[in-house]
DNA sequence: TCAATAAACGTAACGTTATAACGTTGCATA
DNA sequence: TATGCAACGTTATAACGTTACGTTTATTGA
């Protein structure tokens, strides 16, 4: 049903040139924890490895198996959920609400404004951060309704290039 | 752990003075599926009328005992989330993706841009229409990706005029 | 009017996603 | 050595959603 994807590939954020192997990823987020005072264990670090190298949005479950797959022996779900709550909190990873699955998230360091695009083709996904989103989004918020914004979700679901390439050759 | 709601209030529309009864939602309702060639059969009403009751989103299985409660006999998940999906189709209800929720649409006769704002506090829901948003994602989509969009999830977390005054008070 | 057809619904079982509750391990430090 | 704490393991269960299949109810058209 899904297209395979290769790796590596480039990274998501099409403003960045470089090619991010998973290593140089699960590197930065390891530093970061140290500077950030929280422990990247080895657990977490499992997940977040594993998420970039399949390089998509994974469910819980997925990642479940395939820790099960890797470890030869039993993972149960709070331990997943565990890891990947503590990802997120340090935004190494997003969920994708409208597909309970959970993605990697390319700039950590920087600040991002979590628009994701989602294709339901091969299931990739990439972020993008526009700031006029935001920006619009937090104007409808206070002058319109007077509502304080404390979290955003924007997901985006449709074709993405290659497949659009791919579906009309 | 929430703030109850008070029925009738102000349409979720910020743009929309009038006070609608779920009564006038669900009459609105069924003259659409009459031009639509549809039919808005009674368990379909029950939900829809549900919802509209409540005035704010609300969980597939909340709706289940609901209607439990009202019919005083046995309702399966299956009736209920084909009674959605119909609504949903029709675009009489929205689907909160961020909180697996259901939530009633208070112009089904308008095209709706999907935006959606709820309170943590007392889960209220206001569904806020933004053409320029719109057109930032599909821009983004176009311009930066070329990716094709299908649909689009937009959802704001946070606290509402009401909570926000009734929490300093 | 009454079969033929199709749409909607009921029911039971099951699958998927997420969390509660509680115990254990291992490390840092008093 | 005690003890405090964060992370982790384990079991069970809650919450959300679907499949499969049979029955009822509307619609249609001879």
């Amino acid at each position: 049903m899904m297209r395979p994807s290769i790796q590596p590939r480039p990274c998501t954020d099409p403003n960045c040139r470089a090619q991010h192997a998973p290593a140089e990823r699960v590197a930065l987020a390891m530093s970061l924890c140290g500077a950030r005072g929280v422990r990247l264990t080895a657990r977490r670090r499992q997940v977040l490895e594993l998420l970039w190298e399949r390089g998509r949005p994974m469910g819980a479950y997925e990642v479940i198996e395939a820790l099960k797959r890797r470890d030869s022996r039993p993972v149960a779900p709070p331990t997943v959920y565990r890891a990947l709550e503590f990802l997120m909190s340090q935004k190494f990873v997003s969920k994708i609400e409208s597909r309970n699955a959970y993605a990697p998230c390319a700039h950590p360091e920087r600040r991002h404004g979590c628009i994701f695009f989602i294709c339901s083709d091969c299931g990739m996904s990439v972020e993008l951060e526009d700031e006029r989103v935001e920006r619009l989004l937090a104007e409808d918020a206070e002058n319109r309704l007077g509502f304080r914004v404390t979290r955003r979700v924007v997901e985006v679901e449709g074709t993405c290039r290659n497949c659009i390439a791919a579906g009309s050759a």
